[in-house]
This record gives structure tokens, sequence and C-alpha cells, in this order.
DNA sequence: GACATTGGTGAACATGCGTTCACCGAAACT
DNA sequence: AGTTTCGGTGAACGCATGTTCACCAATGTC
């Protein structure tokens, strides 16, 4: 029977489709204007089964973030594996940018829900996504101190920088996902971030030298 | 009488008070979760009065929008008069991030508004905050073209590199906003945005002589 | 096969929403 | 002084919201 399955795998399924439908709904607007009602509807079920998957809509919020930021963290794993296995400054630029519209063009929910809910969420949803950018901005900034030519910066331009790439890539994911798939945009996108994050870059490695 | 007033003052007084509480209301949340009733209660009319100021909260965003961006517009002025009288790169930057700090500081509301709404408002503030924030990349792009040791510069690189510095410039005002008036936060802010411009001139003044 | 667990149901509630309408009273105009 | 203009009023409308509760039927357990 391909259709029939275990208690649990069907919960799991609804659960999923609540998360998905969430996602959806919230796309042009944000968390604060999203309703269980609405959200029920869509995935076809009555308002108060909604409860038996979370005790409420921010706890549906939290978990929308847990799990944007999973496949965010995804990406980043993939963009440190790929700048491991390569040479020059300007490859990791463009391996990095490569994958980083791979995971937005497969993931824009995601990426467009950090971006919107970060400024626009509720507060508990909001607090938790600064929390982990900050988490992000950190890690970047160990990965920056490991890079040769580092060697004399203080912790605070370290995370000054990352704090700089982070706000930029932040701003290209949210670019890239307005891009809406449109191969032409999503280029024109992708090569913007290359020339942002090589002129940053550049003017990073020349840094200190001047003040 | 130090009480009675014209009629078009009063007028304007109580549309003064909608635009305030509007901003106010919306400031932990977003336009889209804004109720006129809400609105109309705090202001201390009937919520039917709304409609003599407004045609709907649609439009009432829209004022947000344009009156927020006369404040930007201000600063963006305030800027680049400071520019013009002022010699070299440093300097520059640190008049400019000074401006900004002090007009942030000033008008945190409009600047909030603008980095909230941007993401997650209704769909026609958006549009219409996305335009003038192109128009003000523009803007800096010619300015920047004006500055020496440009002159060999694409059109793109210059539109994105304006891009950038207003990503990155957004960045600031928000975190400056969020400080809440906090001076050590304000100045930890500041100096953060100092390098961050720092960085981006010295990348972008080295730039081409790499690609 | 009997029993407990549990995802989903449907009615009901109080509350808040945007918008409409006729109406009022004071300021503004002639 | 008489009339018009107009910001503000208050009742009313239909509708959507979050949350509660008792209930059901199929699944899981013993």
């Amino acid at each position: 029977m391909s259709e029939t399955q275990t208690r649990s795998e069907k919960k799991e399924r609804t659960r999923r489709a609540i998360l998905d439908a969430a996602l959806t709904l919230c796309e042009d607007s944000s968390m604060v204007a999203l309703s269980l009602r609405q959200v029920a509807k869509e995935v076809g079920i009555v308002p108060t089964a909604f409860y038996r998957h979370f005790d409420s809509v921010e706890d549906l919020g939290l978990a929308l973030v847990d799990e944007s930021f999973v496949t965010l963290r995804a990406m980043l794993r993939a963009i440190r594996r790929n700048d491991d296995t390569v040479p020059t400054f300007t490859a990791i630029v463009d391996r990095s940018v490569d994958t980083l519209e791979e995971h937005v063009h497969g993931h824009h929910g995601h990426f467009r829900f950090i971006a919107r809910e970060r400024t626009a969420g509720p507060p508990a949803v909001k607090a938790r996504i600064r929390h982990e950018i900050e988490l992000c901005e950190r890690e970047l900034a160990t990965d920056i101190a490991r890079l040769p030519g580092t060697d004399h910066w203080s912790a605070e331009d370290l995370q000054v920088l990352s704090s700089l790439i982070v706000t930029a890539m932040v701003g290209t994911a949210e670019a890239m996902a307005d891009a809406g798939g449109r191969p032409d945009a999503e280029k024109r996108v992708s090569d913007a971030a290359r020339t942002q994050l090589r002129m940053v870059l550049i003017g990073a490695l020349n840094w200190r030298s001047e003040s």
C-alpha cells in the first residue's frame, strides 16, 4: 500500500505542510501579519488542529527561523568546503558567490524569510535571528583570521569586516531572491556581488597600511 | 487666546498626530500589522475621522515613506555639503559618519521605518521605498564619479559601489537606531561604520589595478 | 479483541477589524 | 446674519481573528 503510513509519518507530513504554508503565506508581508486560520485553510485542516503541532503562532515562527538557519548554515559549510580547495582570492570570491547563488536559488523562501523577519518579525523571532546572524559573523571572523595576511589585525577590525561582508551578502541574497529565478537578473546580481566582495577584500588586504 | 487656532491649523495638527502615532505603533512590527482603529485610539479620535485625512491605510503608508525620505534626503544634503569643504578621504568618511550619526539620532523613527518596510511593508510601500533607494544610489554614483581617481571606472562598477555603500549605510542606520540613544552603543556603531566605509573606499581606490 | 492515545473536527465565544452612513456643531465665507 | 464647509461623532454592518471545548474515528498498545 503506497498510501498508508504510520501515525508519526502522517503527523510529520502535516507539520511540514504547516511550515511550508506559513513560509508561503508570509512571503509578501511578514510573520506579524500571518493568521492561523489562513495557514490552516492552506494546509487543508481545521484551525484547531494547528495546536496539535505548535503551541502558538510564535512557536511556528521560531521553528521557521531554525529551519531557515539550517539552510543558511548548509550554504556556509559548502562555501567553507570550497575555500579549502581553492588557491587565489578572486577564485574564492567566485566560488563563494556561485555557491551563494545556487543555494539562494534553491531556497529563496528561507533566505527571504531571514532578511524580512530580521527587521519586521515578532520580537522573539527578531531576537533569535539577530543572535544567529551574530554567530555567523563570529564564525566568518575566525575564518578570515585563518587566511594569510591578517595576522596583525585587531579583533575589532575582524568583527567589523565580518559584519560588513555579512550585511552585503544578506543584501545580495535578498536581491537574488527578488530576481525570482530569471537567469539574466540572477546573473546581474551575482556579478555585482562578486565585484562588491572583491572590492571589500582589496580594501581589507590594504588595511592598516593606511591607517 | 493661546488655545484657539484656525481650522486648517487644527487639521494639520491631527494629521501630524496620525502620522506620529502610526510611526510609533508599527515601530516593533510593521505597517502590515497596523490597524486603523489602533491609530485612531492613540490619536484620540474616532476611527471614522481617519478618513478625513487619508484615503486608506496604504495612503498613510505612502505619506510616511515620503516623510521619511524627506528626512533621509536632508541628511544626504548635509553630507554632500560637508564633503565639498573637506580635503582628505578619511576626513570625508569621518564627517559623513558624524552627520549620519547625528541625523539618525534625531530621527531614528524614519530610518527604522525605511529599513523595516523596505522588506516587510505593504507592496505599494515596498515599491516606493525601493524606488527611492535606487534614486539615492544613482545620486551617490554621480557624486563618486566627481571624485578624483575614478575616471576610468565603468558605469556598472560605479553603480555596484554605490549599492554596496548604501547597503552598508542602511545597515549602519539600523544598528544606530537600535542603539536606542545610548551614547556608548552609538559610538561603537559609528566607529564600525567609519572602519567599514574606509575599507570600502580603500578597496575602491585600488580597483582596476587588480582586475 | 479491548483499551488508550491522538490527529483532526465543528460549534461556539468574545474581540477586533475596515468601511458605510446620517448627523452634529463650530469655523469660514458671503 | 445666513449659509456653506468640514473635522469629528457614534451606531451599525459583515467578516476574520485566536482560543476553548466536547467529540470522533482511526492508529498504536497490551
